[in-house]
This record gives C-alpha cells, sequence and structure tokens, in this order.
DNA sequence: CTGTTAGCGCATTCAT
DNA sequence: ATGAATGCGCTAACAG
C-alpha cells in the first residue's frame, strides 16, 4: 500500500480511501493517480488486514453437517451465489455429523472473525451457539432450535408431507411406511416424521408405520412387505438418503421396482427419473433456500433487530412411475 | 490478549507464547496462570491478527470447477479432513465453470493471504496462477496444466480406459461409443478421450466412436443404437455427468437398461447399483485424491523444493449388471 | 525464562 | 480534499 501511495505522489490515507467506500471524497485527479499506480503494481489490499482494522471480514460461515448430503450441497450452492453477489465470501466448514467437530469448527470461524453464520447441523453445543449468537447473526436451515431465537429457514414439512400423504392415498395406496434416518434430535426429521403420524391418523383409510434406516432395515423392510394387511403399500422416504437406502433394500429383496410397492421421496435428486420407473419425489427448493438463509443474515448485518423471522418454503411434486402404478 | 495478560500478572508476549508453539519457554507457574487466565476470560486468539503477523493464516484454499459434481464433493471431503487433521481450515470456492468467476475467487484468495491453493478448474486465467504459484505451493487436481509447472494429483486415466475397455471388450461387446462432456480444454477429457480412441485402434476386434453430451446427444445416441455395424454395443460415459446424461437418453428412447446395449462409466456413483441391472463403473479413490493434494501442498509448506510431483491414481472397476449379460 | 519494543497492512480520527 | 498519526490483535527481535 505504501508503495502505491508513493508510486501515486500521495498518501497512504488517500489510496485507503480509494479502496474503501470513501472514494467520492477524492479528486478526480488523484482518483486517476490511484488507480494507475494500483494497476501498475497490481497491488491487492489485503483482506486480513481490512478486518482487522474494520470489524467487518466480508466472511460468512457455515457450518453444514454432511458434506456428501445433496440437499446440502444444492443449499450451500444458493447461498454461495448470493454471497458472491453482495461481496461476501463463505467458508464451509463439514462437521460430518461429529459433536466434536462441529465444536472445533464453531470456534474457528469465530477465531476468523466471520461476520454472520449460518447453520444446518446437530445444533448440540447450546451453549457455544448462544454465545457466537451474541457476537454476531445467525442463521438456522432446516432445522429449529427454540432456545436459540434465531432466524430459520426451512421447508413447510408439515405441507410436504400433506401433499405426499395425499397423493398416496388418491393413487390407491392403503398402507404406508415411513422411512427415516435415526432420529438424532434433528428437528425436520421430527417434524417429517411426526406430520406422517398426524396425517395417518385422520385418513382411516390408511395405516401407517415407521422405520429407521440401519442394519436392520432390510430384516424390517421384508417385514413389511410379507405382512398381511391392507393393500397396495408404499414408502415414504424422509429425505435423499433414506431413498436412496430403501431402494437399495427393494432390489436386494428382488423387489420389481415399483411394482409390488409404491415410494415417495422428499427431495428431488437428478437420478430418481432413471430407477425403476422413476422415483416420485417432493422437490425442495433447495438454491431459494440459501439465498434466503443468506439474506436473512444481510437483513441482520444492515441493522435489522425485528424479532426471529422464520420462512417456511414448499415442495413440489414430481410425480413419476414409483406412485402411478398401484398394484391391485 | 491485553485482559489476559492482566489477568494473569504477566506481558502479553508470554500470553502470546502460550498461544504459540513456544509454551515450552514458559516456567509451569506462569504457563498455568496464563491457562486459568484464558479460560477464565473465555479469550480466543484472533486469527486474522495472527496471520497478519506472522504470514501464516492457517488457510488452504481449494478452486472447485462444478460444486455439484459428486467428483468434486468427493475429493473436497478428502481434502478438508487431512486438512482439519493438521490444522488448517478450507476455504472452498466454486466457479460454476464460469471464467470470470474463476478470475474473482483467485484474486479473493489471495486477498485473504491462503498459504496454498488447490485448483479444480478449467485454469484459463494462466497469468493469474502464476503469479500465485510465485506466491504460495499450488497443486492441480484431475487437471494437467505444462507450464505451471505444479503438483499434479489425479487418476492414472490411460490404465483405467484401459481395463475400462478391455473389461468392454472381455464381455463380448464389439462397438463402442465414448460419451463426454463437451472438451472444454479439461485434460482429464482430453486424456480419457485420446486413451480411447488409442485402446480401440490397437484392438482389431472393437469399433470405437465418440459423442459430447448436449442438446443433439439423444438424436446422435439414437443414430447410434439404430445404426448397422459390429455388435454388441456398448457406451463409455467418461465421467457421473455423462453417465447421468446418457442413462437418462437410454430411458427416453425406451431401450431396457442394459439388455440391447452395455454401459460402464468412470466415477462410481452410490445410485449406480440401483439402475437397471446395476451400472458398471470404475471407482476413483477420491478421498485418497484429496488426502494427496493436502499432503503435497503440506510438503511445499515445509520447504520442499523439489521438481513438481506427479501423483496417478489407480481406479477399482465395480462390474454390475450393465455389461454383464450382452446380447448375442 | 520473561518483558519491552516495534511493526504486519490497513482505516480512521484529527488536523490542515 | 488530503496527510499525519494512532491502533486493530498479535508475533518477533531484542534485552534483561
Amino acid at each position: 500500500m505504501l508503495d502505491v501511495a508513493r508510486h501515486a505522489g500521495v498518501s497512504k490515507a488517500s489510496v485507503s480511501r480509494f479502496i474503501g467506500e470513501d472514494r467520492a471524497l477524492l479528486s478526480d485527479a488523484i482518483a486517476l493517480r490511484i488507480e494507475q499506480a494500483i494497476s501498475a503494481l497490481g497491488y491487492r489490499p489485503n483482506q486480513m488486514a481490512r478486518g482487522l482494522k474494520r470489524g467487518r471480514t466480508r466472511l460468512i460461515g457455515m457450518l453444514v453437517a454432511d458434506i456428501r448430503n445433496p440437499y446440502s450441497i444444492a443449499v450451500m450452492h444458493g447461498v454461495e451465489t448470493a454471497c458472491r453477489q453482495h461481496g461476501y465470501s463463505l467458508v464451509v466448514c463439514n462437521t460430518d455429523r461429529d459433536d466434536q467437530q462441529e465444536a472445533q469448527h464453531l470456534a474457528n470461524l469465530r477465531a476468523y472473525n466471520i461476520e454472520g453464520l449460518i447453520v444446518n447441523t446437530l445444533g448440540h453445543h447450546l451453549e457455544q451457539l448462544q454465545e457466537l449468537q451474541q457476537e454476531m447473526p445467525m442463521v438456522l436451515v432446516d432445522r429449529k432450535l427454540e432456545s436459540l431465537h434465531a432466524d430459520l429457514v426451512g421447508l413447510d414439512n408439515p405441507a410436504a408431507v400433506h401433499s405426499a400423504i395425499e397423493h398416496l392415498e388418491q393413487q390407491g395406496y392403503r398402507d404406508l411406511l415411513l422411512v427415516s434416518e435415526p432420529h438424532d434430535g434433528t428437528s425436520s426429521r421430527l417434524e417429517r416424521s411426526a406430520a406422517f403420524q398426524d396425517e395417518v391418523a385422520r385418513r382411516p383409510a390408511l395405516r401407517g408405520q415407521s422405520l429407521e434406516t440401519g442394519a436392520a432395515l432390510a430384516r424390517h423392510l421384508k417385514d413389511f412387505l410379507d405382512a398381511p394387511g391392507p393393500s397396495p403399500k408404499a414408502l415414504f422416504c424422509a429425505n435423499g438418503v433414506a431413498a436412496l437406502a430403501a431402494t437399495r433394500v427393494l432390489r436386494e429383496l428382488d423387489c420389481p421396482l415399483f411394482e409390488g410397492i409404491g415410494l415417495i421421496a422428499l427431495d428431488d435428486l437428478d437420478w430418481y427419473p432413471l430407477v425403476g420407473s422413476g422415483i416420485t419425489a417432493l422437490a425442495q427448493p433447495t438454491e431459494a433456500i440459501g439465498t434466503a438463509a443468506f439474506q436473512c443474515l444481510l437483513k441482520r448485518l444492515r441493522g435489522d433487530t425485528g424479532p426471529a423471522r422464520v420462512l417456511d418454503f414448499a415442495a413440489q411434486l414430481m410425480v413419476r412411475g414409483s406412485t402411478r402404478k398401484p398394484p391391485v
């Protein structure tokens, strides 16, 4: 910076003003000389130093539970795009669903003076999160934590489950099985599970049970298929991971996809059309969710101190073969 | 920090030593007092300031062409794990295959004083990359850029293609079609394409052509299927994206998967077993590739100035239904 | 072993 | 409209 100042025959202060938002205060002559000096020397301001001085690092942090989950990726893509459009950079931390890593990453993010945080993890370490929230705005994605009073962005789970069940019932399915990943406290899983019970309870024609993925999935699924009861049967997979696991098991059981059994999944993955007659899905507007999460943060950064917002997005039903031909 | 120093009745320097690697120089008594003061005040050192002073930010940058490509995610997961194990944090920048965004992100990464860079992009902006390479170590993943003299980590493409063609030939396929994404200069695509031509040329029994994904894919693929010629026919998809596109088209053409035609894909995705009779694949050791990329960087950061290394990993053949029952 | 001093690169008073 | 001076939080050289 000193080099630039000397090269332009001005003071560091003027260069600083040129770099920052005070460019209007400079005379055209000086601004021009600085601009030339900058490009002549290939000068790039050091963001670390700027951040240190102003307290604004232009950095947003995002805590992700499972980076290999396509949902997380899609949301993160939305967040990153929005960040860039507003001059922010995104620091992504993946916890691999590990509590210790979550703690470690939270500490790191704070050490790097991020200006805001987007959280999509288990949200254990409540104290740490609360501390962080004193220092910076925070928004929860797909996770509700009542005690945190943070902005919430996610799917309208009851509505999504409603359309799923409604669709299954209309298509003639009568015996439903909810397949989810283990309930580890993730609010969206609980919500979907509760909504499922609820929907089934209010429809006399339907029967509904639920199951968790895991080692015993194959056995339990077989039991479900073999058991007598109302028919036809259908699976409702609560997310992409569950859908993958369930479909895998169906194949292992030599169950023709999807003649003996229906299937609908929450989350729409790019390969769903390719499996069997195609997997019916409820697509989440992941890009919009990501964008909204960043927008929330931005509003807070700009001084909005209103009450915590809750943004619920709607899922879109994509009908494919897996719910189209219920056996009689 | 000053607070901690006062609370412990010592100087900032001692606190600094405690924080950093000079802890051994402190007397037990003082170390203890500092430790207590730190936890009493909940003090966390500011990484920005440390980085500013020492020139070591403990930050690694990674430039990714397409964050929605599972290959990139898998490699990135490997890199991130390795980073964390060595106390580094990873800043990921996604360019969405856009040259301008690549330039922008490169500038940003420099501004944030990252210590090393992992590149998995088109690698246009050669000048910028070369400049950066003066300032920090750099490793290319799945991309060769001769003029850059950087460490290279990736797949042994000729060997991988060799096993693919070998497998197809052994299974009885005779007419092969390579499906890749458009050749945008990506070295791995070129390598795979060249290796394909090469392998086919040295096998008199085989015929080989190639095709790029895009709007005309469906028409071209139909032409291939309908055309007379040696038989049976098989597709070789050069990566996961191509495999998705090709399989989608096969379904649209009502081609039973995979009775009329064989298919093998480079990259193994989690849903391959579920499509038709299963998609045969060559799995890349993505986690290992990511780890190796970081290790290269680490060696350079520790002073290794030897010649550029080239690390080629081997793919592993996963045989599934798509190459198992060639029609007669 | 420990404290003092002097910056890292920049933004911001305060003068002018 | 511009420059000089001060300090952000920390580390490194030097003394002691």
